[in-house]
DNA sequence: CCCTCCTGTTGAACCGGTTCAGTAGACGTC
DNA sequence: GACGTCTACTGAACCGGTTCAACAGGAGGG
């Protein structure tokens, strides 16, 4: 049983003043006498009273909570190393002001349905979107239900909406560029699905810097960002008639499951494969050999799409947030190409 | 900006009623015309009317929302397969009624806190309590805050407290007693963190399933349910004089870290290692080799501990629920013990 | 034909905050 | 001493739902 918390009007009555006086000094607005504000406060403090969410979001109309909806395929609902620490982000910007964080997990077929009950529903001022896709339904949706947004990628992606962005190519170049010097030729890229904006993007800095360099662009094959593509793909690679030297995965999930492949197939990494993942997972380092990776502060990016999206309800004029981008971290399992 | 929503009067207006009969007709009470009903409804569905939760919260004294609050060391916030899995069965249970989950994301030193501001709030219901520690004050502090709460895990870990349980020993006991049954006497544990309950759960039926069958209770190290504290406890265990010949984790990615180790240091698994997980990760399937693991239905927990909660809000007397239990998966990284 | 009962409907109060439009009283000014 | 101004404070309305008590009007019973 809820314990029934104290009132504003129990507050006033202890202090011996309206209801109004309590709200004012409590807001802290000027028109309270310093000694009247005292003793409400001491009021306050002595009844433990804290306002009332609801009944404060009814008055103010802000709900004072921010949604987050993640729309996942029932059977991809793992472990992702991005979303705890970003939710740690974002709770530590809302944290401060007493705001929340909804969270929705929900498949493909009933997003839209979820994001029209978040605004009819008025329980949050706004919504993070991540996990942005080509032809994302998302930005218009929200546009048209008048619920304010921010985009967590590319300003681009967002169809005007305010974006906090946080490039993840650099850290492609980098790896690309790190594997050519090393003499590298045969570079092939494990991607993610297509259809996510994020995943298209690393797949065109690992191309685009390949024919930078005036080097071939390798295979190509999807890994689904899971550990069963990753293993898939890794096979097929190792199983041309050409194999690969080195392999640039769209995930540490998929660039684990590879290493695993490559070992049971007798490959040594690195002496004749280079891995490299992105995500820098905790386990990264505790793989054998270590795998690259790449690091991209995923708890500063929540964060900032929290403040972001304060600014958009506090009605200013956001400008698209660019975070640090991610950084290449090589590890053990990139070395020299083997000799032909 | 947030487009206005219709409102009950605007409903009301159009549908030629007052304000009652909209309200009893859409929480189709009796007292109402079939006829005026299909009115008030066809009005309803016209202006797209959708309840104001912070409206209903106030006035009916439920927020609709229920809370969980993650606590992590701000360094150990990575990939917990447990959490997406275990939101997405709460959100199934919930979203029916188009109630929604608070996450929140604190640190040990501000747990109590926030514990105290969702009381205090009147934004959830009522909270879920996971990951219980020995001693825990959480189930307590709820109770001494009036906070209705489920606990998630063993119902004795609940200081009386309606509790939805999973039972990981059978998972452990299985594991144990299959690695004797290929031979193994020198058995050891990796342990999580002895201060969670369910940590130490484990390595008591690692241990007293190794008592029953007669064999020594092997060594047992702390490894933190980490990559790192995995590898390194993996490191120290097969520098001993006399190594395990299997090594049972606490969970998947110390297990993982344990094989990356067991690699590099040319201790072949499953030939002079057996190595066992817990929590039956996507990567689990993919290492070199296939990792055996337990598998527990974390979206089913979710699901379950969410009813349990309606429950116990409705009055109701919830019985302790208790799921089916984990089970062992075993795969290829457990073998016959090494002849002497 | 009157009284009672039932059905369908409504006005008003309530939930717990915020805020607008006042008002009482102190003070200053001429 | 009449007037205006400023400060400190308050009553009442409002946010958008739910619900209680009351009330028409028709049916049924005596």
């Amino acid at each position: 049983m809820v314990r029934k918390q104290p009132t504003i009007a129990d507050v006033a009555r202890l202090a011996g003043v309206s209801r109004t006086s309590v709200s004012f000094a409590l807001n802290d607005r000027p028109g309270i006498a310093e000694d009247t504000k005292r003793r409400i406060l001491a009021a306050a403090a002595e009844l433990g009273w804290k306002p009332s969410r609801p009944a404060r979001a009814l008055s103010l109309g802000k709900a004072g909570a921010f949604g987050l909806v993640l729309t996942r395929e029932p059977e991809d609902i793992g472990a992702d190393p991005f979303f705890p620490a970003f939710i740690a982000g974002v709770e530590a910007a809302l944290g401060e002001r007493g705001d929340g964080l909804m969270v929705h997990v929900t498949t493909p077929d009933r997003e839209q349905a979820v994001y029209e009950r978040l605004a009819a529903d008025r329980r949050v001022d706004g919504v993070l979107l991540t996990d942005l896709r080509h032809d994302d339904p998302r930005p218009a949706l929200v546009r048209r239900l008048g619920l304010p947004a921010v985009v967590v990628g590319q300003s681009e992606w967002g169809d005007g909406l305010t974006s906090v962005s946080l490039d993840d190519r650099p850290a492609y170049v980098a790896a690309v560029r790190r594997l050519a010097e090393l003499g590298h030729r045969r570079i092939a890229h494990v991607e993610g699905p297509q259809s996510f904006r994020h995943a298209h993007r690393r797949r065109m800095a690992w191309e685009e810097t390949l024919r930078d360099l005036g080097l071939p662009v390798g295979p190509v094959l999807p890994g689904g960002f899971t550990a069963e593509g990753g293993a898939r793909a890794t096979r097929e690679l190792l199983a041309l008639a050409e194999p690969p030297t080195a392999i640039v995965y769209g995930n540490d999930l998929a660039a684990t499951a590879g290493l695993s492949v490559a070992q049971e197939l007798g490959v040594p990494v690195p002496e004749r494969l280079s891995v490299i993942g992105y995500d820098d997972t905790p386990l990264t380092r505790y793989t054998h050999p270590p795998l690259s990776s790449a690091r991209a502060d995923a708890r500063a990016w929540g964060e900032a799409a929290a403040r972001a999206l304060d600014g958009v309800l506090a009605g200013e004029d956001v400008a698209h947030v660019v975070l640090p981008p991610a950084e290449f971290v090589p590890r053990a399992s990139i070395g020299p190409a083997p000799r032909p």
